[in-house]
DNA sequence: TTAGCAATTACCCTAAAGGGCAGATTTTGC
DNA sequence: GCAAAATCTGCCCTTTAGGGTAATTGCTAA
């Protein structure tokens, strides 16, 4: 039973840095789970599938568990969560981590839930409701399915991110001069709109493009219009 | 019990055509419930509520029905279908007209389902699910999100083939320009590319830019990007 | 106070974009 | 075959983009 306890942060540390990286490349499954065997089973399971997975038996130690380290843990990774806990429900969880779920979608399990509860699960953004008894094969192209969409999220939030990070950098004047170039105006045209030297112009639009990392005007727009 | 009968093409036909369009702009709810009186009390309410309705008794009705009529309908619509019904189910509903969810947001309703259904219900891609005993203002808010999402879901799609129809009444030749434009060629160097004259490259520019409706290079680039 | 950055502008230059005018060849549908 | 596109090109022109050099002004942090 020794063996079913959960793995906690201070055995991934003990890990070499290049392995746990390695390793979380694949994802990580966070697993909460009250039966000990249960979540034994789990994490038997998806180690062998090359996935890191940290096993929780309350919402409260995963809640915690996640804070801490929440900066090192930003890899593809999804939840599998029975319903019916003891204390806290897996919707409780669900209420609690809210916004995260786009980050780390929610996988439910359940073998003896009522429709409401499926409902309300579905409906507060959850990712897929698996019912016993559990399929592996199933089990396991619903994480990989559940990993790939937290990844592709956490990509597309880390490019805004960074795209907006480019767009602060920018000079009052120089935001002003790449609205007007983005609305299609010639350089001429934003001299007068702004009333300032069309040498000027220039100038705030040659340091923007350099900042932006945009060689041409088609970058420009690409960049602008993802975010 | 005759007031309960389903409103049908016909009678759509017999209003104004003006009159229709004002209507459907609100939006279409379909129903299919084998329930009479269950129909006419939803005839009823979306009809009181400014949208057009279309009950159906059966899932054959409502399939063959909609399919006769169907480039009438392409406003926002959705489907309020009860999940179990004699012969085919609400699921199997959902089978047949598969993609068109996408256009046409199914919401379910059931009082005595399984978990199972359920599940199935949203891995098929529905949109919600309501249990019995129904909350009317959340049934109408429920309809009210799933139009908006056809009316989005169409809009998109109607511009999407809005831009293919415009990339396709391009030349060949004109396609290979604007191509490496959007890669960030400068003229010369699709001359060089394509091996031909400077002239050419922006003769095949121009007219590429006028068939597409850009004035200038964002226009071009924003045009390329949605589509 | 001084160094540095932002903003501004003049002068000068090259390259690229855009397009009119005129003509050529080729492909293609009726 | 013929007319209508499509493709191709040269010559010439204006406008726009891009940028080097150099200078001025104002504001801020060290």
């Amino acid at each position: 039973m020794n063996q079913s306890t959960m793995f906690n942060v201070t055995e991934l540390r003990a890990t070499s840095q290049a392995q746990a990286e390695q390793r979380a490349a694949k994802g990580i499954v966070f697993v909460l789970d009250d039966d000990p065997s249960i979540r034994s089973s789990y994490e038997r399971l998806f180690t062998l599938e090359g996935f890191v997975c940290f096993a929780y038996d309350s919402a409260e130690a995963l809640i915690t568990g996640r804070t801490i380290d929440a900066e090192r843990l930003n890899g593809p990774r999804c939840l599998l969560c029975d319903v019916s806990l003891p204390g806290k429900s897996g919707l409780d969880v669900q209420e609690a981590l809210g916004s995260e779920q786009a980050m780390m979608p929610f996988i439910f399990i359940s073998g003896v839930s009522s429709e409401v509860e499926v409902v309300q699960a579905y409906r507060k953004g959850g990712y897929a409701f698996l019912l016993k008894p559990i399929d592996i094969s199933e089990l396991l192209a619903t994480v990989s399915s559940a990993l790939v969409l937290s990844g592709n999220r956490q990509q597309e939030s880390a490019e805004l991110a960074r795209l907006q990070a480019m767009v602060m950098q920018l000079t009052e004047r120089e935001r002003a001069v790449i609205k007007l170039v983005l609305e299609g105006c010639t350089n001429p045209q934003i001299s007068d709109r702004l009333r300032i030297a069309l040498r000027t112009v220039k100038v705030h639009r040659q340091h923007a493009m350099q900042k932006l990392g945009a060689k041409n005007l088609v970058e420009l727009t690409r960049t602008a219009l993802r975010s």
